[in-house]
DNA sequence: CTGGGGACGGGGCCC
DNA sequence: TGGGCCCCGTCCCCA
């Protein structure tokens, strides 16, 4: 039997002791050990359903597992059944006694003897279900729990024979079909709101996590459509296949996302809201279909949490973040029973402060606060960044630390936050979300959506400073100046060390920059290096004349210049002007060069105006330095 | 070598 | 407080 609470009151029982009115789930047997559990029992609105947490192949028995103690709470707690009887409301103690008295007896009497005439080939332990108080919405739609129930249809079609004890197919969990709960052996006749000889019934096996356990309270915490939430201690942390058949509806979207790196420890992650996990992502991100390859880590033992997730957590863990590295770690092995010392660890880690965080960032905690501007900012104590929000910090130190909580259990990729792992994921999934609206090509982020569009602007932000060579991606300028980098530059300025290609290239800048004023000619010193850089430099010989190397600094800033507005056509032409005169000049001998910069410096005006060329240059280009 | 696309990391900000 | 979304930037691969 099962009580169903709503809003902490007891609305009504589930009696399964009539077996020419229970269905099938009267029969379920409970598991002799975790690992043999294949089902898990969970209370949706007024309805108890069972449903799986591995597949269940052919003729495989359904076994619930309920945990030793569990148990033995359920038997002791019959004596405090009939004291409440005892001191029941008057109204309805009458019929307790003569309606449901026998019940209460029930679990002794039936597990030891009515049961053994009936099966063959029972456990000491006869429990039918087990009592949930979830404070489950009535409206729960029922659509919002064991979605999973289509597509075990879809792989298993089996006999559905109700005879069949324990041998049950999987399509009887189908939820959507009103025969399959729980709750139809008897509430559908006996449900109390129909028959008041029901109501308030005293019963009080609560189970594991009864209001004893002050875990109920922490239900309302979940919101109103959210769905069933399955008894968390009894849900074995199983591998790939738990998560495919279980609650997709809550699970989170890619399934194939387990948190593998070490044990779970859902308590580092919960927090303080209780939320078992990370929302779900946004439906149409969900994939259409996944591969599904068993999981490489194995059995129960290397997933198995070892820290059970606090009640309530859902039975997939995929999204859930991974351990934090500096946790301890208590694997179900080492407890004597790992149901019930996982619970408590969750009671214990939930309400203590959670395990000392390692590692750097986590060391001066609080944050050291700054103010900028009159707000506040949350300083990295690693790097001094400032960040508004501490959320954003937090995120921000696991650069530092290292850790990596959301892994994909498809490649063993992990990331430091679940976005860029549900963006990751569009790589298994082959999702393109983002369509350029020009050629209708898709991508599968809104960066590279970007970049591609740069394709139809024909926008090239990235300019090479030396030769002017744009570029739609930063990453090709700096390819593109490895050109520059790698050639060897034979010409080298004695007095700034600056190298150059081209012998033509370093008589102008010694002409133009190096020997004038420095703080005009700055520019004048960069224009030389670009050009020396610039296919027109390349054209020439090292013994050009020099009309020629005029003329071709005249074509390389036509190129370079091309498109650009009046204004700095015209600048171009006094950048030339300064560029000429500096060709023109007569050759200083090395010995000059030490002379005062002062002595040597080109006209002013041409000076000036090849800053004024500088400030003109377009803002969306950006050279390198930028 | 250039150009294009894919994948990923980090961070800001809203809710 | 943390998830979700968005953006920018970077790197890698390949034609």
């Amino acid at each position: 039997m099962a009580e169903i609470y709503s809003g902490g009151q007891l609305q009504n029982f589930i009696d399964g002791y009539d077996v020419h009115r229970s269905n099938w789930m009267r029969y379920v047997n409970p598991a002799r050990s975790l690992a043999e559990q294949n089902l898990v029992a969970c209370q949706n609105g007024r309805d108890i359903y069972f449903y799986t947490i591995r597949p269940v192949e052919p003729k495989q028995e359904l076994l619930v597992w309920y945990s030793q103690e569990f148990a033995q709470r359920l038997c002791s707690q019959q004596d405090d059944i009939k004291q409440k009887y005892m001191s029941a409301d008057e109204d309805h103690e009458p019929e307790y006694t003569k309606q449901h008295l026998p019940q209460q007896t029930w679990f002794k009497e039936r597990t030891k003897e009515e049961v053994k005439e009936e099966r063959d080939d029972e456990g000491d332990e006869k429990i039918d279900v087990e009592m949930l108080e979830r404070d489950t919405p009535p409206d729960t739609p029922d659509d919002q729990i064991m979605d999973f129930s289509k597509k075990v249809e879809k792989e298993e079609k089996s006999d559905r024979d109700p005879e069949d004890r324990g041998v049950i197919p999987s399509p009887q969990f189908e939820h959507r079909e009103p025969s399959l709960g729980l709750n139809h052996p008897y509430v559908s006749e006996h449900h109390p709101a129909l028959q008041s000889g029901h109501r308030n019934v005293p019963l009080h096996l609560h189970g594991l996590y009864g209001h004893r356990e002050g875990l109920v309270s922490s239900y309302p915490l979940y919101p109103q459509s959210r769905p069933l939430q399955p008894t968390y201690p009894l849900i074995p942390p199983y591998g790939p296949h738990y998560s495919r058949l279980l609650l997709p509806s809550y699970s989170p979207p890619f399934p194939g996302m387990l948190p593998s790196r070490g044990s779970l420890r859902y308590s580092n992650y919960l927090g303080t809201d209780g939320i078992p996990y990370p929302p779900i992502g946004p439906p149409n991100l969900l994939p259409v279909s996944l591969p599904y390859p068993p999981s490489p880590q194995g059995g129960l033992k290397e997933l198995t949490p070892n820290v059970s997730p606090p009640r309530g957590a859902p039975a997939t863990p995929e999204l859930s973040p991974l351990p934090k590295p500096s946790g301890q770690h208590q694997s179900p092995e080492q407890s004597p029973s790992g149901c019930e010392e996982a619970m408590n660890l969750t009671l214990a880690t939930t309400k203590s402060n959670p395990a000392p965080r390692n590692g750097p960032g986590h060391k001066s905690l609080p944050y050291p606060l700054k103010k900028q501007n009159g707000k506040i900012k949350y300083e990295c104590n690693i790097c001094a960044k400032t960040f508004g929000q501490l959320s954003n910090l937090k995120v921000h130190l696991r650069v530092h630390s290292g850790e990596r909580p959301f892994q994909c259990n498809l490649c063993k990729k992990s990331f430091t936050q679940l976005a860029h792992l549900q963006k990751h994921h569009l790589v298994h999934t082959g999702e393109k979300p983002h369509e350029c609206q020009v050629c209708h090509k898709r991508f599968s982020s809104t960066s590279n959506l970007k970049t591609h569009l740069r394709l139809h602007s024909g926008e090239k932000p990235y300019q090479c400073k030396l030769c002017s060579t744009k570029f739609t991606q930063y990453i090709h300028l700096k390819l593109h100046r490895r050109l520059h980098s790698s050639r060897d530059r034979p010409y080298r300025c004695q007095l700034c060390a600056q190298a150059f290609f081209h012998r033509f290239s370093l008589r102008i800048h010694q002409r133009s920059c190096c020997l004038a004023n420095a703080p005009v000619s700055v520019h004048i010193k960069e224009m030389v290096e670009r050009f020396d850089a610039s296919q027109e430099a390349d054209t020439l010989t090292e013994t050009a004349s020099a009309p020629q190397v005029e003329e071709a600094v005249e074509r390389w800033l036509a190129r370079t210049l091309e498109g650009e507005g009046k204004e700095d056509q015209r600048e171009a032409n006094i950048l030339l002007k300064a560029l000429t005169m500096a060709i023109n000049a007569p050759a200083l001998p090395l010995a000059q060069s030490a002379v005062p910069a002062s002595h040597h410096s080109p006209p002013l005006a041409y000076q000036e105006r090849a800053s004024v060329v500088h400030l003109h240059k377009r803002p969306t280009v950006k050279t390198e330095g930028q």
